[in-house]
DNA sequence: GCGGGGCGCATTGTATACAATCCAGGCGTC
DNA sequence: GACGCCTGGATTGTATACAATGCGCCCCGC
């Protein structure tokens, strides 16, 4: 019936997980705050089924942690635990590319990697417009790079880590863009992302594999960038989660 | 009240995770099978909301799928598929090896590991009835592995990839007791775990990552012995969700 | 005989009532 | 004055009733 594409299912579950976990990222609850079921069905307008429903996913997903008493509260994040989603990432990333390396069956399937790579080329030097594009482009090649490993496990492991806001691949694009730093770390990514195609193509696994991890770095050297200015800082998916031990600019 | 330590928390909802993962892993279900709410219901005495609870836990857990127009059936794995999680814990482990190297703050963090080592030193040659001692030491070792990462987004990639029973390191222990294959692998299994602790008590990150990667490929090995023998493959954690493209015995 | 449409059943999604449990505050006693 | 018990409220866990939806079967028409 509901063929239109814009909400393939509207079930109340699925509308309160959207919104509640919109809520979280963007910092409607503080940190370790404890959620109460009816308060959320009063702010959700939706039974408690589907609350309890979507509490429990969003406590797998990783932004809420259930008390042993019952009910949930609102994780907290430390910075160090960013920095290791990211390096998780980077390692998941390479065993992705690694994969693909060794299983490459035919070159053409690298030709969706290769035009993102060109697309990205076109896009230099970085401006303010072309950054919603290019973090689309950026969301594709990784998309492309799991898809090519070729393996449900892979993609299962890598979707559970990245459910957890800030450690998605495009989460920490965001630098101060009144810098050069944007265009810099763009040319960056893209002699990344040229190597591990190329490492693919011709199927070195371990080049493929240390370069994927090594481009997840850029993401973790940007969280360094982003803790200098907490305006930058609070653009990042979930930033309110994270319990910062001194204020940000201190450092 | 329960403070007894048998069962914790005795919730409706606990008790029909646990029943229903067992029958699952047990086999008491086809793969492919879909699963009717009412039917768990019954076969479980528990009312549709913790049957309903369940379902979606283990839906996470990856041993079902959820349908696209609603309900869940059980999932079926591949050979390919069981390879590659132990490959990937192989990765994650690695990694754990390594941040441990990285990590370390004292030599006497390493004690506990020392002594799995020891302890299943003192079970060769392996025998049958030692068989279950080893493999509780086995997981000791590999849980004080992880905790030693100090990694809480660690912790979680690994228990979120080994929530698939054929993945868990004490998964694929089970070789022909007959032979002397077992004393052969506790040996060789014995010498990766001493090199590992060696490794991280120099800070010697890259060995340390290599040999726990090295270390997973023990469970591959085992993987392929059991696959030439359906009485032993019947015993790994979750055989009846793997579908086998020939008969066992066939390769 | 075959295809399409409609009706009925089975199954899932949602809401709500009820039970059990936990927590806090206050009162009584030692 | 302090400790402990008890009671009351709030909150979560469970059961079940009701609504909606999808699915299959059967009948009718061509």
């Amino acid at each position: 019936m509901d063929q239109s594409g814009a909400s393939p299912h509207t079930s109340q579950t699925e509308r309160v997980i959207l919104t509640l976990r919109e809520m979280l990222l963007r910092g409607d609850f503080a940190a370790g705050e404890r959620l109460a079921e009816l308060t959320l069905v009063r702010r959700l307008t939706a039974s408690r089924t589907p609350v309890r429903l979507a509490l429990d996913r969003l406590a797998r997903e990783g932004v809420l942690e259930a008390l042993p008493s019952g009910g949930f509260r609102v994780r907290a994040f430390a910075i160090a635990d960013i920095r290791d989603a990211i390096e998780i990432r980077g390692v998941l990333e390479g065993t992705a590319a690694r994969f693909a390396a060794e299983r490459l069956s035919e070159p053409d399937e690298l030709l969706r990697m290769r035009l993102c790579c060109r697309d990205s080329e076109q896009l230099l030097p970085m401006t303010l417009e072309n950054f919603v594009r290019y973090v689309e482009i950026n969301d594709a090649f990784h998309a492309e790079l799991w898809r090519l490993a070729k393996s449900a496990m892979l993609t299962r492991a890598i979707e559970g880590l990245i459910t957890l806001p800030f450690a998605a691949p495009g989460a920490l694009v965001f630098v101060n863009p009144e810098t050069d730093e944007p265009t810099q770390l763009a040319i960056l990514a893209l002699e990344h992302h040229r190597g591990i195609v190329d490492a693919i193509a011709n199927r070195e696994g371990t080049r493929a594999e240390a370069l994927a991890r090594e481009h997840a770095r850029i993401a973790r050297r940007n969280l360094n960038s982003v803790l200098t200015d907490r305006e930058l800082f609070n653009r990042i998916p979930g930033a309110s989660l994270v319990r910062l031990p001194v204020p940000i600019g201190a450092l």
